[in-house]
DNA sequence: GATTGTGAAGAACTTCACAGCC
DNA sequence: GGCTGTGAAGTTCTTCACAATC
C-alpha cells in the first residue's frame, strides 16, 4: 500500500470518528462534502485522503459508511485493541480514567499510576492503580503501549523516559512540559496553555 | 512584517512557553539547535521559524532569552491579555477551571457556564459562574474572547453556535464531537480518543 | 571552533480539473 | 444533475548549504 501522508492519517481518524457516530445513528452513506464540513476539510482532500486506502472503487456514488469505516481500520488497523495506562491522578488524570467512553473504540485504560499510596486508594475505579515505582513491570506484564502522561510539569521527562525504557510505543503528554523521547516512539501533546496561545495568536495575525 | 506559515505560528507559541521557563531558571541564552531538541523541530526550522521575526541581527551568537521571547510576543501579540470562558463544568471543564498558572500567561478565565444550577451553586472556585442562558449576555459584557467548550458531545454544535452568534473569536473544543464554524472564528480540538487513535495508528504505520 | 540568517532546492501536501460513473 | 477517483498543477512548508558573524 501507497505511504499515507501524516496529516491525510490524522485526517482518516477523524473521519473514523464521524463514520462511528453515522452508524450510530444509522446514516447508510455519505459524501466527500459532507464529510469534509464534518472535519473541517475540502471535498478534494476527502476524496484524496480515502483514495490512500485503495479501496475498490465504486465510482460516483456517495461513500458506504459501514464499508468506508472498514477500510480506514483495516489500513490504520485501528480495530487492533490498544492497552494505555494514566501516570499521575490529578485533576486531569482523573478526569481521563473516568472516561468510559474508550472501551467502545479499542482503547483499554490497562493501569494508574501516581507517586502518592493515598491517592491510589482513595480514588474509586475499576482501573488497577500502582505507584510509580511499579511502572516497569507493569507495563511490560500487561503489554501496555501507550502512555498518557499527567504528572507535573516538572517530572514529565522522567515520566517519559521510564515509559521508553519499558518499552512504550506512544505517548501522549498531558502536562504543560515538552518532553523528548526516541524517534520510534509516537509522542503527542496536550498543552491547554499551549493550545490557547496559539489560538490568540491566530485571532492576532488573521486582522491582517 | 511578512507572512508566517501556520505551523510556523504553532512553534514559535512552544518556543514562546519553552523561554518562558529558561526565563524563570535563570537561562541567559540558548541556540537553535537547543531550542529544536526542546519543541522536536530541526535547528534549520528554528531559525526560519525565528527569521520571520524581524529581529534585528545579531549572527553568530545564541539567542538571548528574553529579547527572543519579546520578539515573539510582539509578532504574535502573545501579551495582549485574553479573557476566556469555560463551557460545560464536568470532570474536564472543573479541571481547566483550576488550573491557575493562565493567570501568569495573559490569559483569565473570566467566567464558567453549565446548565446545572446545582453545579454552579457547588463548585467552589474564584471565577464567576452562570447559566448556559446567560452565555451572549456575559460574553458580550465582560468581553470574553476565546471559549473553551467542554459539554457533552450533543451539545458542541449547539454551544458553538451560541458562541459564535455572541461575538467569540476562537473555540477550543475540548469535546468528543467536530464541530464547524465561519472561517473567521480561529478553532482547536482537544479529543484524547483521536489524538489515541493517531498515536495508534502512527505504531501501526511506524513498522513498514 | 561555534553560531545565526537566508536564498535556493527539495519535499510534502492540497487543490484543480476532468474523465468516468450513477 | 449528482457523485467519485486521480494525474497534474499549484502551494506551502522544510531542509540544505554556505556566507557572515562571534
Amino acid at each position: 500500500m501507497a505511504k499515507i501522508p501524516l496529516p491525510a492519517v490524522d485526517r482518516l481518524c477523524s473521519i473514523y470518528g464521524l463514520l462511528e457516530k453515522l452508524e450510530a445513528q444509522g446514516t447508510k452513506a455519505i459524501s466527500s462534502g459532507e464529510i469534509g464540513r464534518n472535519i473541517n476539510a475540502t471535498n478534494a482532500t476527502v476524496r484524496k485522503d480515502i483514495s490512500y486506502l485503495g479501496m475498490p472503487s465504486v465510482s460516483g456514488r456517495d461513500y458506504e459508511v459501514k464499508k468506508l469505516k472498514g477500510h480506514i481500520s483495516k489500513a490504520l488497523q485501528l480495530s487492533k485493541p490498544r492497552r494505555a495506562c494514566i501516570i499521575g491522578l490529578g485533576r486531569i488524570g482523573t478526569a481521563i480514567l473516568a472516561y468510559e467512553k474508550f472501551k467502545n473504540e479499542g482503547f483499554e485504560i490497562a493501569a494508574g499510576f501516581d507517586l502518592s499510596i493515598n491517592k491510589i486508594e482513595r480514588i474509586v475505579t475499576p482501573v488497577s492503580l500502582f505507584q510509580i515505582s511499579d511502572l516497569e513491570a507493569v507495563i511490560r506484564s500487561r503489554g501496555i503501549e501507550i502512555g498518557i502522561i499527567c504528572v507535573p510539569p516538572e517530572a514529565a521527562q522522567n515520566t517519559a523516559d521510564k515509559l521508553v525504557s519499558a518499552g512504550i510505543k506512544g505517548i501522549l503528554n498531558c502536562s504543560a512540559a515538552v518532553i523528548s523521547v526516541p524517534e520510534k516512539v509516537i509522542l503527542r501533546n496536550i498543552d491547554y496553555t499551549t493550545y490557547l496561545r496559539v489560538i490568540s495568536a491566530n485571532i492576532s495575525l488573521l486582522k491582517r
